[in-house]
DNA sequence: TGAAGGCTTTATGTATACAAATTATCCTGA
DNA sequence: TCAGGATAATTTGTATACATAAAGCCTTCA
């Protein structure tokens, strides 16, 4: 765990079918609504249907796609609400989440996020989109980390924050996002040095709520 | 959905493995730690291995068993961090539920949750140990049904519960912890009868954090 | 023409057979 | 007696075959 947001796979069928699906998913493969069949997958897999069927059942339970009763299931129409509902807990997560990692706080700690938004605002600077990206993501993955011994919480938050993935488009608006997030991001270690429980959860929520809130432009500019 | 803490089962052979396994496991038939045969419980349900592992799967990602690599799924040996931890995301994901409830505070509303109190109360003047537990499981039911709409939310939240019934004991310890969560419950109303979001959201909060504490009196008392 | 009903096709749910891996057993030797 | 390892038994992971329920299609009748 770490780098990414990948959990480790291992080198079972299931997991083989887990990592294909999700990538095909997220790289808008699937019209939403449209009917996922699971023959078409486990043969575009090289797998039975059996461990698609496990890998399906996976994805469900962790949002990216819905189960519609006896007709299988389908990649999420992304309604706006549930986009807003994914941020929000999110923001209400990690806001907590936040407020755990106060007593963990140190100088390597600080450091490494410093880091992290050094590094995104050069990205900015020389114009290399993907690097933003990376670096904000490495912020926020040093944060998650420290609650690794929180599973639950820990799994949660993977899970939206892979969610949360589909709305990453790679346009201006979305630069603009990235802009703002770095202001977040300085803004949350100012109130980690500060030590505030209340102070880091509030910083945090209004951190992610914003993110929602570019997220959503992103999403209103494509249609 | 509505009464109890379960989503009304389809009969399908899965739904059927599945609220066997469950109610088994909260009988307590499963030694933690132990493995749960898949072939020994498809026997016992009169399904085959298939539905089964559905079942399992499910479980797990309810977080009601642990899966140990390739040994199969047991009951997870309770550890206090892991009790603690559910408690303490309630906390966090009820506190924000309530806020979110606050726009839809109506007379009829208070009436129900007033009742559910009373009731309560009732019970536990009179003994009736399993009125009590009825009753005060219909106060949170009454408030959860109301952010249905937030299916994300709604369903961590339902997991999370059906997780916590594992340390519901019969004892006096119990009753101590119902008596508890009556003034809880009264102050939840108070708060949103006031209608202030962080109050609510705070109310919420210590209330589950009480029930954390009495969880752990039962469990302490128990070894 | 259009709609209703039944038939065919297709896809999912379930059962079962097999493969691979883990666990248990037993045998051997020091 | 105990350690070590080979072998048997059990158990999970996967593939496949069958049952059942949707969905699509076609025929027929008003």
């Amino acid at each position: 765990m770490g780098n990414g947001l990948e959990k480790n796979n291992q080198h079972t069928a299931t997991d083989k079918a887990y990592q294909y699906i999700k990538s095909a998913i997220l790289c808008g493969k699937f019209p939403p609504g449209e009917r996922m069949a699971e023959e078409k997958l486990a043969a575009e897999t090289g797998v039975s249907r059996t461990p698609v069927r496990s890998a399906l059942s996976r994805l469900a339970s962790e949002g990216l796609i819905k189960p519609m009763g006896r007709r299988g299931y389908c990649f999420a129409r992304d309604s706006l609400e549930e986009m807003e509902e994914v941020f929000d807990l999110r923001a209400v997560l990690e806001g907590y989440a936040l407020r755990l990692i106060i007593p963990m706080v140190n100088d390597r700690l600080i450091e490494s996020l410093t880091e992290c938004v050094d590094r995104a605002q050069e990205a900015i600077d020389s114009g290399q989109r993907h690097q933003v990206f990376e670096w904000n993501t490495k912020f926020h993955d040093t944060l998650n980390d420290l609650i690794a011994d929180k599973k639950r919480l820990y799994n949660l938050v993977c899970d939206l924050r892979k969610y949360v993935l589909r709305y990453r488009k790679d346009t201006l608006q979305y630069i603009k996002g990235a802009v703002h997030s770095i202001d977040g991001h300085r803004k949350i270690i100012y109130a980690l040095k500060l030590g505030y429980p209340d102070l880091c959860e509030r910083v945090m929520r209004e951190h992610i709520m914003e993110a929602k809130a570019d997220a959503y432009q992103t999403i209103i500019e494509d249609r």
